[in-house]
DNA sequence: ATCCTTTTTGTCCGTATTTACGATTTCGTA
DNA sequence: TACGAAATCGTAAATACGGACAAAAAGGAT
């Protein structure tokens, strides 16, 4: 029990092996704030293979996801917050009908390490033995 | 857009290069579903360095968080919830007062190396810029 | 007999998150 | 002119989530 400790360990971390004398808040609890919510890191997951359109991010958050289709409002806001925080950005084209496109920006890019290992995760089939998604 | 695909991609990840023909489940999704809420991920947190009592938890959740402590009535939640998974075991001893360890258990170690991503992109301070907590 | 510690649970309540539904903008098309 | 597609936002209802509070068990200490 050091006297400057994060949730991750004391100053060197166990899991990595890194310096964290200088951040002051946990990653863990970051990055539910960030991602957190029912639909942030699904979203990001869909726009890692490329650039998306409003309703096609709406129709692919259908697949592998538990049935329910994201309503339209919801997704407007979620696009809008995460791309305040610049995790994506948005691109409008001044066409008609109107066309937007959502891309990762830097913030969003950073999290693909984190998306990696949960992809990992989920190869050995353990999130679905965890749910019992049989 | 192949007919069978996961959010994480068609049937080989572009992020990992894994195989995810036979996941049915986008393993983001059900990320969020396992280690989702305030405090799930940062329990894990505390625990990945070693056993810990109940209320040894409850005082570490409040290192590296946003203040407030953790009521006894949730932490007993949370952890019940992790046990049920399997993410966490539990010891009683018997003894006087009552004495309790929670461990990582198999498919809370399981977890780690998202846990360990999470801290390296910590460590670069992208979530404190993110949320602005300079 | 009463208090203490540690862990756990029951019940109620307030807030935050999600949803449903509709309105709005824009300009090509029928 | 009326309609349609795509994206977005306003408002109110529904649900989930986190929190307050007190109580219970269990035996040693005062």
């Amino acid at each position: 029990m050091t006297a400057m400790e994060t949730c991750s360990g004391p100053a060197v971390s166990h899991l990595t092996g890194l310096d964290m004398r200088h951040i002051r808040l946990c990653p863990a609890i970051a990055f539910n704030q960030i991602v957190g919510g029912r639909y942030k890191l699904h979203i990001l997951c869909v726009l890692h293979r490329g650039p998306a359109r409003f309703g096609e991010i709406g129709r692919s958050l259908l697949h592998g996801g538990l049935g329910k289709p994201i309503t339209p409002r919801i997704l407007s806001r979620e696009l809008k917050e995460l791309e305040e925080r610049g995790l994506v950005s948005r691109h409008a084209y001044p066409v008609v009908p109107k066309k937007v496109e959502y891309r990762l920006a830097a913030q969003g890019e950073a999290l693909l390490p984190i998306l990696a290992a949960i992809v990992r995760w989920g190869a050995t089939g353990a999130h679905e033995q965890i749910l019992k998604v049989a």
